[in-house]
DNA sequence: CGCAATAATGTGATCTTATAACATGACACT
DNA sequence: AGTGTCATGTTATAAGATCACATTATTGCG
């Protein structure tokens, strides 16, 4: 059993499958490219995919790029905390890093408190080039 | 001639149009939202709404939001400084605010720096209740 | 166990969002 | 007129997401 296969407690069958796709990646994922990678394994239709996926990122085990309308596997070992307030996306190679970053999330916070917004959900999403993929490196 | 309708300078008809609609809105607008609203003054199909969004985003006078894909006018006057660095999104009523703060800016710039990540471009879209909507208010 | 309630799945159709591809028109300069 | 460029118009289609409804598992409880 690979590793990929691990962690599927609490999992039904297609929601192991989709998290599988996604952690087999090194690059977010759509939900239709899932789709077609799980033909084999007896997926026929969009509905299979998306709530797997919807149950998935409720329970914090993927996230939603909102900018790429793609996903992928949380990188944080058991998913426990899901501390991830941003991501960084590499436009050259794909590759997505998760930030946990306390003082941005305390800007934010006093960002919504200054204007008395309530935030139950923030989005953000930073594009361009990793380490390995700018130039001068 | 009402106030919705200046500020055209070195836009094309259709750009003009497209931003006229979004501008007469109080909440974002999606591209077929925007079609439809433009039939009457000859708007047939999706491409002359993107072409024209395309270009006005460009410039800056008009964002995209990520998470609603969706379109709002940029809220600036003049629109001279496109220092927006977030948007606070009511679920409730559905009102977008730009928020442009230096200290989220930095911090965000800390963390591209602190992985040698070069940001070309950020989203940052808090999604939540404005101060008219929270209940408590 | 037996059965109802609930959750998950399978399937087809439909809806929304976005772009490809190609033709036409308008103007600017020579 | 010739040609370059940019905006526009138009058809078709790709890509992303959801609805509606039927069927099958799973769970909980008498």
């Amino acid at each position: 059993m690979s590793v990929s296969e691990d962690n599927h407690s609490g999992l039904t069958r297609n929601q192991g499958l989709v998290l599988d796709a996604l952690s087999r990646a090194d690059a977010p994922l759509s939900a239709y490219t899932i789709l077609d990678q799980l033909r084999d394994a007896g997926f026929r239709a969009p509905p299979q995919v998306y709530r797997a996926l919807e149950k998935l990122v409720e329970s914090g085990r993927v996230h939603r790029l909102e900018s790429l309308n793609a996903f992928v596997a949380c990188q944080h070992p058991g998913c426990d905390g899901h501390t991830t307030v941003a991501f960084t996306i590499c436009e050259q190679c794909g590759r997505v890093a998760e930030v946990s970053d306390t003082a941005l999330v305390e800007r934010i916070r006093e960002i919504a408190d200054a204007s008395g917004f309530r935030v139950s959900k923030s989005t953000v999403e930073l594009r361009g080039l990793c380490a390995q993929c700018v130039p001068s490196a």
